[in-house]
DNA sequence: GATTTCATGTAAGACGTTACATGATTCA
DNA sequence: TGAATCATGTAACGTCTTACATGAAATC
């Protein structure tokens, strides 16, 4: 995605090789991003203004370019961020998390909604699969049954976790508030 | 996904909308799929002989075909089931949910082993993001280090939550050895 | 001598979404 | 009368992965 590579572009100037290997320590575990898309990236990015590339010379090692976010990209980003995404993205939960890693280019408050906007739907969902737990325990105990809950289960766990982690990142952004 | 298509007919047969709606009421969560998609990979399957489709008229509504699968179908979707995925799949998360919630069709200790692994990587996640949490902990304290620092916690609660279900998993795996 | 690191990209293909197209029937 | 349900598909497009291609320098 275009804004994850601009985003690591933010975070970390520098060649494809370097940022790659950033967004493999960092991003990786909520949106992995290989090594050729990043490049296709880079090379979007510089069409559309929004990083600058700059040829390096080497002696002991290949030449490379050294890419860093131009205004306008700073600009392109903080929009991005702070927008409220059209429905659901498909990939909702990481998209979340996504922001949250680039929260320093956001305003304060649009985190703080989306959080909340977010936290409410892991609640909604909470809820629904909770029920659908609930109504398979009811059932007649058949083998599949037990699959289907334990899938349902999955999916009660994973909100939770999703709640939990709101709330430790909303605290984070109220402490913020009032010490900055 | 070819095989998520081909165990939702083998769960619930019926007509390409039925089964939209079957997988709106259970795969959703951790797999979603789209009606569109749906009718491609049940083309796809047909073609393969995995199902067969069959024509019914109706008077009031529209005719549909209605699909169920063939032994063929349920063979491949065992062989698929049991196999490790080779290295890691995209979807890795959903991709053992997928698992258990055909598990009725899975050899119990295939099953079993797939969880252990998942468990295990899982695991090796978890303490890979602590590291990193703690880590950051230890640095200078600034904004970004805090955003970061977040975005590593919700891995960790996540591969927490992984812990948690599949050890529930684990346990009705059990359950079912000892008392069927 | 073999492997890893540094460095950048192209090409083919798989996978998946959204929009479009159609149309009767039932229910509010 | 308007919306939802039932029913099936195509076409265009976007995204992302994998494999391929190259090659010097550093490290073990």
């Amino acid at each position: 995605m275009l804004f994850v590579a601009l985003g690591l572009v933010a975070k970390e100037p520098g060649s494809g090789y370097d940022i790659a290997a950033f967004a493999d320590r960092t991003v990786r575990h909520f949106w992995p991003i290989s090594r050729s898309q990043l490049y296709t990236e880079l090379a979007r990015l510089e069409e559309l203004g929004w990083v600058s590339g700059t040829k390096v010379q080497q002696d002991r090692y290949p030449n490379k370019r050294v890419y860093e976010p131009t205004p306008a990209g700073m600009a392109a980003l903080g929009e991005w961020l702070d927008a409220e995404p059209k429905q659901q993205h498909r990939r909702g939960q990481s998209l979340i998390v996504l922001k949250t890693f680039l929260g320093a280019y956001m305003n304060p408050d649009r985190l703080a909604d989306q959080l909340q906007e977010h936290r409410a739907q892991a609640e909604t969902w909470r809820a629904a699969l909770s029920a659908v737990v609930a109504r398979l325990d009811a059932m007649d105990p058949t083998a599949s049954r037990h699959f289907g809950r334990a899938s349902a289960r999955y999916g009660v766990l994973q909100a939770e976790a999703t709640i939990a982690w709101t709330e430790e990142v909303q605290a984070l952004l109220a402490d913020q508030q009032t010490s900055g």
